[in-house]
DNA sequence: AAGGCTAGCAACCGCCTCGTC
DNA sequence: AGACGAGGCGGTTGCTAGCCT
């Protein structure tokens, strides 16, 4: 059914590259001021592997504006943040933070981040405590999962906007610019996220209508819901699960003890909306 | 010291999207 | 319109180094 892996072919080497190999690849595209096709790159540069190897050597290990060790506390805080909004989009996510791939970020979420956030009870993919991501009033979890994404997105950009606008007199004279780490707020990752082609998806799935359409969480073409009926929807959601959470004495204490910095992180970003009454809840332990 | 276990990470695989014909 | 190829993406695997018993 699937098509046949393009290493198939005889002769193709695998595995790990040794460092001629990567001198030879990077030699390759250095003298040809970029790698062109990469199916035809191998053969060009004499090396036995498929393009595809190439390509991931290259992205994930060569390029030379590649950030290498390990994370700073800033950047897994943003990883954490970005994750609460987009999802398992390692791509989108990594093109928020110069010098990391989507592979490397995708390794930390997996190997760091996600079991601290099991550790401390909450659902990786929703960000929300176990118990409370599973029953969405019934609904479909990926539906529930895109629609708070979307709904974040929406009042994120919002809190940014209004926040921008309140400090522009610090701003550079160019909006665009969000180099200088010391102008970088939260509201600028969101602001240059929502400008982006990460945001293009969000801002045209504004003309759609029909909030109850399945949404698939895996697809980066999701057919989303209005934002604004979504953050509506939301609202009256959430509230609804609080009050059945808060029935459910016996795991809202098991959190409270936690101090983690990851979730004081993530429960540290400012997005003062209508969701805000979240982190009011004594379901999510006081900072 | 040695064997088992685990975490971290590089690399692969299969599917998807987009562009071209 | 649809078949095909190329590139991109996310999930998964497998190797290795370090830790534990």
């Amino acid at each position: 059914m699937g098509r046949a892996p393009c290493c198939d072919k005889m002769g193709l080497k695998k595995g790990p590259w040794t460092p001629e190999e990567d001198e030879i690849l990077v030699n390759f595209i250095n003298k040809n001021g970029g790698h062109g096709s990469w199916r035809s790159l191998p053969k060009l540069a004499g090396l036995l592997r498929c393009g595809k190897s190439c390509r991931l050597r290259w992205t994930n290990y060569l390029r030379p504006d590649i950030k290498r060790g390990p994370f700073t506390l800033e950047e897994e805080k943003l990883v954490i943040q970005l994750h609460g909004i987009l999802g398992n989009r390692w791509a989108a996510i990594s093109s928020q933070l110069p010098g990391r791939t989507d592979n490397e970020i995708k390794n930390l979420w997996n190997t760091h981040l996600k079991k601290r956030l099991i550790r401390m009870g909450l659902d990786p993919q929703t960000h929300l405590p176990m118990a409370y991501s599973c029953y969405q009033l019934g609904k479909p979890l990926a539906s529930s999962v895109s629609t708070r994404h979307m709904a974040q997105w929406e009042s994120a950009r919002l809190e940014a906007e209004a926040r921008l606008s309140r400090e522009s007199s610090l701003f550079n004279n160019d909006p665009n610019s969000f180099v200088d780490a010391n102008n970088k707020t939260d509201s600028d990752y969101f602001l240059r996220i929502w400008n982006s082609e990460v945001g293009e998806s969000f801002r045209s799935a504004r003309k759609f209508d029909d909030i109850t359409s399945p949404i698939s969480s895996g697809s980066s073409s999701n057919k989303c819901g209005s934002v604004s009926a979504i953050t509506t929807e939301l609202a009256s959601n959430v509230k609804d699960d609080l009050e059945w959470r808060n029935s459910d004495s016996a795991s809202s204490n098991d959190l409270e003890d936690s101090s983690d910095t990851a979730l004081q992180l993530l429960l540290d970003f400012p997005i003062n909306n209508d969701m805000s009454f979240l982190e009011e809840s004594s379901f999510i332990s006081p900072l």
